[in-house]
DNA sequence: AGGCGCTTGTGAAGACGTGCACAAATCGCG
DNA sequence: CGCGATTTGTGCACGTCTTCACAAGCGCCT
């Protein structure tokens, strides 16, 4: 992962703003709590265990806790965590205070999709800018948002402020996009090509590729496959086998 | 099927499907060496040492010969790995040998998106059956596949031996979605839905979810601003833009 | 006030993943 | 035929992540 390492300086006196260093699999986690616990506020609910909290969000409770102690947050012994205040620390922490700005460039088969999901709004984002090199799709209006050709990134970045970008343009023509945004800026790239991206120093890139997943999905399908062939123990079909084989990373099942 | 005896060393001498328990970690990154085997190949190479095939997937190279040790494969010291043969096991161990029937049910945005993507066919797998729960969308037909009702899934599971589901309803539809393709059968999901499925054990599950992805990313910008704001180097605020390019493409590319 | 039940926060142990560094194996060449 | 150049495969040490288990803290009830 990161292979940077920030000195020290954790111990920041500061009343508010002490972003502490978490854990890379906490940070991944974070987001997933949040979307529970809004879930559980719109339900109503002011408190909420760790427990019940860990299910609405799908891990363990420990992690969670540990999770949560990481940011510093403050649950209540005996009550639980308030919901609110809760929302409150990690969308902080996540920098969701700031509405940050997003640049889609590749408005093709899959960007138009993006560009018209309501989830961007929803969870703290905002679409600021549509761009394509393809001249017949520059004017294109989606959503209310007009698309633009790309060689327009420059004034665009400065007038919207981009945060991040969103590559969803063919595999070939990623490394090039990725190099402009880089160019004006942005130190963020969320990558739906299927590709390597090169990117300097300092620029963090998370990819999504599809293809991948059905293939790690495969993998297991192959494996469970190649198991019910072996087994000659009894033959009911699910053992319910206890604390026997791991659960990976994906999400098993939620039994107990 | 067809798998590749080793003149010499640990040749097993058990039956075909001995598949190896591989980490889930490596797991996760065979499908990026496969895609990268696979433009070797396109480029006309014939074999590939670990430090080239890990260049290109964007891997620390120590990492990638453990990963292919795991699966058994073998390269030849002081030549490298053999593209064509290392892509046939990789495909192997992923159970891309037999063609998977993908079933994909929500065609609304990502839906439609995702039916006209390409990439399932070239990747191993195929769309078998587009599926809505509205009857305004059944009947549509979409890249040669016309959407179905979901209630015909069960006859459609049958008919086209669907291995994967893929799930692209809103959030508050996943759950009984899932209920519904587990029913007949089916043992790995996809899920596109912002939510957290409950499936029985033995079922995967795995989740793309893009505000997450986006939210990880706010987190290092936010962390990125925090750190560049304090230290008081007494710079300018503008982060020097390093004179060229990338001068050295130390790969920050967030994994997993 | 005191006790009791509930829940958090965390120490410790172990599982897991990573990357260095090097011996072993192989090829090409003189 | 042997030697050096090259590259794999892996032992080992280290860091990260997960999970258990439990003491400490909190509120409520009597
Ligand atoms: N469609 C999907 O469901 C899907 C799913 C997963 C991943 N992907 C990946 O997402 C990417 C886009 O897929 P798609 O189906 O939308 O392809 P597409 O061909 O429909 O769209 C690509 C768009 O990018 C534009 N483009 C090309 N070069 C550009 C450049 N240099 N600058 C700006 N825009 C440029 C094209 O004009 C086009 O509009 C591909 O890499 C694909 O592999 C797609
Ligand atoms: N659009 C995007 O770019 C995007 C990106 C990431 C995630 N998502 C998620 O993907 C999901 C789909 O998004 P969308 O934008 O395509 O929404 P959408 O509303 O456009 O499409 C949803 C489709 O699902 C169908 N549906 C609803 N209930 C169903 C049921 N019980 N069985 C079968 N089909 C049913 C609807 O008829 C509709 O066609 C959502 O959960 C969304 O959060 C979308």
């Amino acid at each position: 992962m990161s292979q940077h390492r920030h000195p020290g300086a954790s111990g920041r006196a500061g009343a508010v703003p002490a972003l502490p260093d978490l854990p890379e699999a906490t940070v991944a986690r974070l987001p997933e709590y949040l979307r529970a616990l809004h879930n559980l506020a719109d339900a109503g609910h002011e408190t909420v265990s760790s427990e019940g909290l860990s299910a609405a969000a799908g891990v363990n409770s420990a992690k969670l806790r540990k999770d949560l102690s990481h940011l510093g947050s403050y649950g209540t012994r005996g009550v639980g965590y308030d919901v609110a205040l809760l929302i409150e620390q990690i969308e902080y922490v996540l920098g969701l205070t700031q509405r940050r700005a997003v640049a889609l460039v590749g408005v093709g088969n899959l960007g138009h999709a993006l560009a018209g999901y309501d989830g961007f709004a929803s969870r703290g984002f905002r679409i600021a800018a549509l761009l394509d090199a393809d001249p017949s799709r520059v004017g294109e209006e989606i959503n209310g948002l007009v698309v633009r050709h790309v060689d327009e990134l420059p004034a665009i970045a400065v007038e919207e402020s981009i945060a991040i970008g969103v590559i969803a343009t063919p595999a070939a023509a990623a490394q090039r996009v990725a190099d402009q945004l880089v160019a004006v800026g942005v130190t963020s790239i969320l990558n739906f090509a299927p590709c390597v991206l090169s990117v300097p120093e300092g620029v963090d890139v998370r990819k999504v590729d599809l293809a991948i997943e059905l293939q790690i999905l495969s993998f297991h399908e192959h494996r469970k496959a190649s198991l019910t062939a072996l087994p000659a123990t009894g033959g009911s079909a699910l053992t319910a086998l206890p604390g026997g084989l791991a659960a990976t990373d994906t999400q098993e099942a939620i039994g107990t």
